[in-house]
DNA sequence: TTATATACATAATTCACTTATGTATTAATT
DNA sequence: AATTAATACATAAGTGAATTATGTATATAA
């Protein structure tokens, strides 16, 4: 990613779309998902990932479920209802950004 | 605002294309100018507004031109042409981010 | 066998921003 | 006439979401 500080703020937007659009994910893979969709450009860090997705647990957003592979850990995260529904907010909220920006910046975004 | 922390990362972005399309401007200028744009979404605050101006001062991409108005003081700025240059290049990786965010979040920006 | 990939986690630090505060003039309201 | 709101600048203190650094551990590839 180029400019790392746009990114700032849109972390929680892209789990939670993350999560509704594939439904049970757990975080490497999210991490391995965001970076295939936006081509290398968006590389999400461990510190900036695991405490968010805590942080969405623990506010009831996201439900966990952990399984052993073997003897490896992997946590799987789904959205509960609250979390489907912040996750449409969270998008529609992105998108007024953008057609905001688009306006003040006076540009085309399509 | 509704989410002020999609704003992060973008004020420099904004002062620089605010100054690329209006030439000549002053800072409360700026905060109003933005404000009608954005129809009362984005309200530059003056912590944020006079530092990062000061900042991008100091980097030499803005020039100043101070005038009193009766005894009142109005700083007026004016883009150097690294900060034209640069306000291009802001313009380009904020679309560049907008594209690769439609990606990773599937929606449609127009 | 050594590096890379997978998979989690947290602590320390950074830095752009908000909030709060300050100064001062001009215009509008009560 | 007095008070509030708007104009116009500035900076210091505090916040919080991120980066950077570090730690543990297994599985796979070179």
């Amino acid at each position: 990613m180029h400019s790392p500080e746009l990114l700032k703020g849109t972390l929680q937007t892209i789990l939670l779309k993350m999560l509704k659009d594939h439904g049970k994910m757990y975080g490497y893979e999210i991490t391995q998902r965001v970076k295939e969709l936006s081509d290398g450009r968006i590389l999400l860090t461990e510190g900036a990932l695991y405490p968010s997705l805590h942080k969405l647990e623990a506010d009831g957003l996201l439900k966990t479920e952990t399984v052993m592979l073997g003897k490896r850990v992997r946590k799987y995260y789904t959205l509960t209802p609250e979390g489907k529904s912040l996750s449409k907010e969270r998008v529609s909220e992105f998108i007024e950004f953008i057609r905001t920006m688009g306006n003040v910046l006076q540009v085309e975004l399509n």
